[in-house]
DNA sequence: TACAAAAGTGGTACCGGTTCCACTCCGGAT
DNA sequence: ATCCGGAGTGGAACCGGTACCACTTTTGTA
């Protein structure tokens, strides 16, 4: 069990002072002479010495960003964390990971051991609430970017995030193209930007076409549960003259839910009822029918996000919040279909 | 943007010295009076007082672990991750995660940025190989606890996985019962751990059973890319009386490309070919048929792992390693039936 | 009553980096 | 010739905890 050699070790090989190798390790901190260099980074290789994250963090220089996801079990989560994981990696920056599963009080927890942990930066999705925590949090100088999500009364925070929604307006035009004049929608709460986002997109398609908006048609519902389930009932459970020929499932969490229960209760997909579900699994094209998806750019995603924490951390981005908006491709698969006359109540 | 306090103010705060707010801060380290704990615990409630864990971790007395999972994208290792993270939160422990994407050389270059966070504990799904850095790795007193997956070679680590060579003889013996002769397994590489161990329960089931083992019905495929759909194809393109009635899928990685391929070839589940597959999703029982599956019991995965890792941490295990196996739980569904007299060929 | 052992407390040297500052050169401008 | 400024370097304080050790007070026991 010996120890790993210290940047001291290093200085005495060379024939430096600690400071020269401070300085080789941290490019740009200051000046050192070409050759000097070279002698202090054959040192280096020859020990095979490494910096220890956890000295340098405790000057405030690490390189060490927070990641803070709702729920792993969401394939779309899984796979931005991978994405993110990834794209870190490749910028020797180290990741610590932790999970709200979408309860604001375990969010604030989480956020008093994201300070404890010094890290430089966090990556974020937030639950909507513990704003001043937040707010704290940028205080003290750790720069946060929001992903996916946002908290509109944190106007300055950088934010990466699909373009919500165009998205789901386009979803909605997909489908009153195919004929439909009763289209519903299962998103997040209303209270989130992405719930907000995306029913202010689906509205405006419908208003565009020149049908009216149904309320009973719009079904804000927790992230966490089998919220979608009970939404899919309701909605099938409504008079059919009202009952919906459509369904855009804009809510990633409920859409296993949502499925299933359509499944259980037996409707038939797309005759009975077309489906739209925002995120692409894997297994999407796998279920039957294949389901047409809002596919979004997670690799996209992960890259801004983590380019803009570095970015701030390094100083290296202008003031003021960046608000980073990919676009999401629509991905028509057998889902969604014309109305089935014989089902439509007109 | 004001810092955050120290433990010396706290200090200040209760009139006592640092030595005594450390011993408070670590409950067993020494004695304080009962007095003097609780100024001191007013003192850290008051100022709201959180140790940094990076001046601990310098002091090689870090509360932090390693998670260094294979991929995220696969459901398995996303739900595992869920939920090490939660267990891991429930004790104040925190997550660096890496993933290795299956890759050797990624797998070492992460195996060395863990080493720099000065983790106390790693636990990891091994590629296989970088057996030397992984010993090193324990060598440097950082405790080491294997997942999912081992390295026979390194005897000395703990390790905690499911059943793999009960699990895969139940499931083949349950196609056995069915009237299935033969029968065809798509593993891991069988250099892994799970890939020879599941495929020797599948042999076992079959001896058994007085079936002949056809090597030509045994798939050992890398765990990353589009192997499974190879594999499949290459199965069904057998000549009639080689080929398989059932099929199972034992490789978590390469179920979806699997069932992909099925389905682009329009194989007809159960009638042509039955299947099991390892590891239920929140998907398997929405695809047409739903999935016979063998169900990973993850939070047991998860609370052994971590349990084990931080035993370690904290010296309260004895030496030697622990092999920890749970039970997983064939689930049974529609896509394992009898054979089709019709397709039957014997 | 005496005296050793244990309880309680404080001082301070670490851990391994970063960073500020002082200092020595050196070349170029005045 | 003199001065100035910047490149190059080393010394040492510092970040925020932990842990060892020395010291004083109890406590228990012979």
């Amino acid at each position: 069990m010996k120890k790993a050699p210290t940047i001291r070790d290093v200085a005495a090989t060379a024939g430096v002072s600690v400071s020269v190798v401070s300085r080789v390790l941290n490019d740009g901190s200051g000046p050192v002479a070409v050759a000097t260099r070279e002698k202090v980074v054959a040192a280096i290789a020859e020990l095979g010495f490494r910096p220890r994250a956890a000295a340098r963090e405790l000057n405030g220089a690490g390189l060490t960003i927070g990641l803070m996801l709702a729920d792993l079990t969401n394939p779309f989560f899984a796979r931005l964390a991978d994405r993110i994981v990834w794209e870190a990696r490749g910028r020797g920056v180290q990741v610590v990971l932790t999970t709200t599963q979408e309860d604001p009080h375990i969010e604030a927890e989480t956020l008093a051991t994201l300070l404890d942990r010094s890290v430089g930066g966090v990556i974020a999705t937030p639950t909507g609430d513990n704003i001043d925590q937040w707010s704290r949090l940028q205080d003290v100088g750790v720069d946060l970017v929001f992903v996916d999500r946002s908290i509109a009364s944190l106007q300055n925070t950088d934010v990466v995030s699909i373009q919500n929604e165009a998205s789901a307006a386009s979803a909605t035009q997909h489908l009153i193209a195919l004929g439909h004049r009763r289209v519903a929608v299962i998103s997040g709460p209303l209270s989130t930007s992405t719930g907000a986002a995306r029913v202010a997109g689906y509205q405006s398609a419908l208003t565009a076409a020149g049908i009216p908006i149904d309320p009973a048609l719009i079904r804000g519902v927790p992230f966490r549960g089998d919220a979608g389930a009970d939404a899919v009932a309701a909605l099938l459970a409504l008079p059919l003259v009202e009952r919906p020929t459509a369904l855009l499932v804009a809510n990633t969490a409920q859409v296993q839910s949502s499925m299933r229960q359509l499944y259980q209760m037996g409707v038939e997909i797309p005759r009975e009822l077309s489906v739209i579900v925002f995120d692409d699994n894997p297994w999407t094209e796998l279920v039957t029918p294949p389901l047409s998806v809002i596919r979004q750019p997670i690799d996209m995603l992960a890259r801004h996000s983590v380019d803009l924490v570095l970015g701030r951390m390094q100083g290296k981005l202008p003031v003021g919040p960046r608000f980073v908006e990919v676009q999401a491709e629509f991905v028509s698969r057998s889902s969604s279909a014309a109305p089935d006359p014989q089902e439509s109540h007109v």
